[in-house]
Formats: C-alpha cells, structure tokens, sequence
DNA sequence: AACCCGGGCGACCATCGGACGCTGGTGCC
DNA sequence: GGCACCAGCGTCCGATGGTCGCCCGGGTT
C-alpha cells in the first residue's frame, strides 16, 4: 500500500496560484427613447425607521489632481429595449445584460474546472471568485452590484421569456426608465412563486440557467410577505 | 390585482429574532483503555515555510481572579472504543460522538424549518447558525471546531459501517489514542473515493446523513494529492 | 503530588454574500 | 451650456467557513 506516504497534517498548505485567462468579447448594444409616465406599481420607502443606527460609511477620496488610478469609464446605463432591438447612443439594451448573465456562467464554468484540476473547492453559484476570474480575464465591465441588482430580471426571462418580452415592450412603449421595468419584473415572478408552492428556491435550481445564481433577498421577501396574505 | 399594494423598496426590511428552543438530551458515554504504540501513517509538519507571513494570534486574558465568567467544564476527550461499547471512567466513547453528528442534522432541520416560515434563506449545511441553535438549545456540549474536526470520521462511519467498526475494533485493540483513529479515517476514504473517480463532494451529496456536512479541506488535499500520484 | 501527554474548543482571520449611496454620465431645455 | 435625473459600481459591513494553538483535564509514575 502506498497510503502511508501520505503527509498527514490538517494543517492546510499554503496553494497561491493566479488565474488570468480566456477572454470575453463584448456582445451587443441597443438603444431606444424615452417618455412618459405610468407607475405599476409603488417602490421605494418601506416606513418604519429603516436603516435605525446605521454606522457613517466613509467614501473614497475625491480623485486627487495628479493621480494615476486608470479610473475606467462606467458602463454606459441600461435602457428598456425590446427583445433583438439594437440599442444606439450611449445606451445599453436588456439583450446585452442578459447577455452579460450568460457570460458569468461561462466564467463559472472555466472557475469550476479550475478548481476541480486544484482539488479545491467547487463552487455551485455565482460568487466573489467568479467575478475577480472576470475581472482578471477581461471582462471589467461585469461587475458583482450590477448582476445582483438585475438577478430577478433574468429570473424571468429564464423562466418564461414571453412573459419578460412582453413585459419589456409594454415599458418600452410607455417609455418607462430601467428602475421601473426592474420593479415590475417582480410581480411575474411572485405569481409563479405561487404556483411552485412558494419555493423560489426550487425554482432558481430547477431551471439550468438560473441555479447558478443566488436567488436576491429582496424576491425572497416579496414572496414571504405574499405568502403571508395569502393565508392570512 | 392585488399586486401593487406591494412595497417595493430594495432595502432589506430589519429582520430581527431569536431562537432558544428545543432541548436535546445528551446521550451516551464509553470508555477503554490505552497502552502502547505502532503507526500506520505519518502526520503533521507539511515541510517548505508553513504558515509564512501569519500574524500573531491574541490569546484570551489568562481569566481575571475575581471573574464572574460561567465557565462550563470542557467535555471529557473521546476514546476510541467499539461500536457499542460503553465509555466508563470521564471519557467518551464514538458511538457518542456519532450520536453528535446527528443530533446536529436535527438542529439543522429546525433551523430549516424555522427560516422557511420566516422567508428567510434555508441552509443546506451545518452551518454558523446550527451551531448557534444548538448553543441557544442548551447543547452546549456541540461546537463548531469539535464538529468539524471528526467529519471524516463520520463519513467513513456513514459510508461503510462494517470499514468503520472494523478499524475501531483494531484501533482500540492495539491501544491507540484518538488521535491516531482519526488520521487512520482518511485512508478507507481515498480509496472510496478513487472508485468513486475521485468525487468525494458528490459522494457526501450522494449520502443521505454526510449530505449536510462539508467535506473537510483536508480530505479533499488527500484525494487531489493521491488523484495526481496516481496519474503521474 | 508532580508531570506530561493530548485534545477540547475559544477566539481569531480572510473572505464571503450582500447592500448603500456617491458620483458622474446623459438627455433635455 | 446648464441642470436634474438616475443608475453604475466602488466601497463598506456583519457574518461566514475554517483553523490554530492555549490551556487544562486526566492518566501515569
């Protein structure tokens, strides 16, 4: 037997390693104008003291005159678009941030087969590791507060594109912002919560594309608190 | 449509509670003798810089004299004993160690179960917050580095038994300390998990009780360790 | 009683998942 | 050009998974 060759401390040896690999190309654009107003539904400011003793966050200094930071240019924003509308003007299109969905899987995937070779461990969601591979690889514009904060958009395109299409060309055609589409996304997705018996979380893992992805905090509250009135 | 009634602010609404339920009852005890020596493997100091750049540790103050500190009396050291036999003397056997294994999935259940009904995300894993509950339960004979420490010894008992009951018995008989039994544990495991092509997370996943545990840093380095021996 | 072996578990740490809100890009007038 | 809107994402934070090694219980001499 050769298992007595085996070093034997639990004490973890030090694994450095630096991945910097494949890179993405940027996909599509897209474009379209904007209008009026007509709010669905209500957002914003849930009464009730919210944020009781919150701690002062301090904010990076302002950019000293003769500084080196590359200082990237941010993305340019996201517009609502139809489905295949090609975004023009310095605006994005929601088949590029579906796109950009796409691609953090993809990144995933090459982070997974990396750290199966590792023997480390393999992460089943989207995480932190996953977005730094981005990073690394190229990709600067896939940042982790942007693909959390559209998750349950994706959500539903995932889980029943005609109903996202839908939805996007009616905000289109109203000439609603991206903040009032984000919202609206919602209320789809909690009336299918409701047919799967309230499991969201069975929902994101049974559909391929979305297990990858943490189901957001938020979705999972507007379920709880549906569920609640239901039964109340 | 009762839709728009909901609140649709992304702020996280404050969540408090504290769970202190159930109680779980300490079960058993064992004990045996010790004696001499004879190791099958070698252990600790992986050689090359070990720990390389590592702060210092601050150390709890030395327990002021006058100090209204409860102090709960460390539990007794475990002993390997064989399956059934029961520790005498203030030592504890593995059948009660085992038992612990347990008794953590049924605090996990509870905490399943309780953040379902809050809507709140539900671990798959013994987790931080298992531990908690059982703290708060008045298991306080369960703690987190104790737990994790003796996985692999679970796992082995979970996945072949008669492997497990077979190495107690030769590991009492010969007189080793626990210590020397849980290093022994790994190897019966590598092997499975050759035949298994080397997935040791799915052969937790696969197991209905190892499922909720992860598997311990150090099993998985001893698999990829003996994975690239065995191709090299 | 004194000693020493060995292991329980308090406490620490890097990093995680998660979120806020400042900054500045953008379109409109 | 100036202004107001709004959303991208740098940055922060509590808590997590994971571990080390101090301290002391316990058996032996």
């Amino acid at each position: 037997r050769r298992e007595n060759t085996l070093i034997l401390s639990d004490s973890v040896a030090p694994i450095s390693a630096l991945n910097l690999n494949t890179k993405e190309p940027i996909l599509c654009h897209s474009q379209v104008r904007t209008s009026a107003l007509l709010s669905l539904s209500e957002h914003s400011s849930d009464s009730e003291d919210r944020r009781p003793g919150k701690k002062k966050q301090k904010r990076k200094r302002p950019q000293e005159p003769g500084e080196e930071g590359e200082d990237r240019p941010r993305e340019h924003p996201f517009i609502v678009t139809e489905p295949g509308e090609l975004a023009r003007g310095k605006k994005n299109g929601l088949d590029y941030l579906f796109d950009l969905y796409e691609q953090c899987g993809r990144f995933l995937q090459e982070v997974q087969y990396l750290s199966k070779e590792r023997g480390e461990k393999c992460p089943m969601k989207v995480n932190n590791q996953v977005f730094r591979h981005a990073k690394h690889a190229g990709a600067s514009y896939i940042n982790k507060p942007k693909m959390r904060h559209y998750v349950h958009c994706y959500a539903l395109h995932c889980l029943n594109v005609e109903h996202s299409n839908h939805l996007r060309k009616i905000y289109k055609d109203q000439g609603e912002n991206v903040g009032a589409w984000r919202q609206a996304c919602y209320f789809p997705l909690i009336e299918m919560a409701r047919e799967c018996g309230w499991d969201i979380e069975g929902m994101f893992n049974r559909n391929e594309k979305l297990r990858i992805w943490y189901v957001p905090t938020r979705l999972r509250q507007l379920c709880h608190l549906e569920k609640s009135k239901e039964c109340e």
